[in-house]
DNA sequence: GTCCTGTCTG
DNA sequence: CAGACGGGAC
């Protein structure tokens, strides 16, 4: 459910909406699946687009309340399992990944425009590659592991937040003696 | 390309 | 107070 709140807001305010959401008591699929969409878009206040996300949240929770809930879904291969997301309205490819990768533990790289910003700045990336080809360069790069790629996608997150902002702190980022983009403002 | 559209940061 | 914010649908 994060993964779907999360889109295009900042983490913190998730938090807030998450926090609402438990101290309503409907912090479950069933509860929101069938709940007033008003009602879930007035808990969601605090991510924005709170319309739309409600009704996207809602989306979500009927598929996987109609695919059977965790444990069935555990089972379907990742490729499988990412087509099955990305049908439902209001899940593209990040958010399916990022369900992939932190709730299902599947070893998928997720790809943001954060990723895509620091490393082309890098000068390792053009940057306006295709989702899928750089999800396919950093799982070719590293060991398929959950943790390695959920931790290396929180750092980049966090880079991207501070020194590597879109108005970058080039003179304070750990990275300049390598970064292609920081060469220039020496 | 445009819409969705609240809160945090500098 | 302007711009950014772990996007996606149309």
């Amino acid at each position: 459910m994060g993964a779907v709140l999360t889109q295009n807001t900042s983490w913190s305010n998730v938090e807030k909406a998450i926090a609402k959401l438990r101290a309503e008591d409907a912090l479950s699929a069933d509860n929101i699946a069938t709940v007033a969409k008003f009602k879930l878009a007035e808990w969601l206040r605090p991510v924005g687009y709170f319309n739309l996300k409600a009704q996207r949240l809602q989306n979500f929770c009927r598929w996987y309340l109609a695919a059977g809930g965790f444990k069935l879904l555990c089972v379907v291969e990742t490729e499988a399992l990412r087509r099955q997301l990305l049908t439902v309205n209001g899940i593209g490819f990040e958010t399916a990944d990022d369900i992939l990768l932190y709730a299902f533990e599947r070893p998928v790289f997720v790809i943001d425009a954060y990723t895509r910003r620091l490393f082309s700045r890098l000068g390792l990336i053009q940057g306006n590659e295709s989702y899928k080809a750089l999800r396919m360069l950093f799982e070719w790069s590293l060991p398929p592991d959950p943790a390695l790629y959920g931790e290396y996608h929180a750092l980049i997150v966090r880079h991207a937040k501070s020194p590597c902002a879109s108005r970058p702190a080039c003179e304070k980022c750990a990275l300049r003696a390598r970064c292609s983009a920081a060469l220039g403002s020496e």
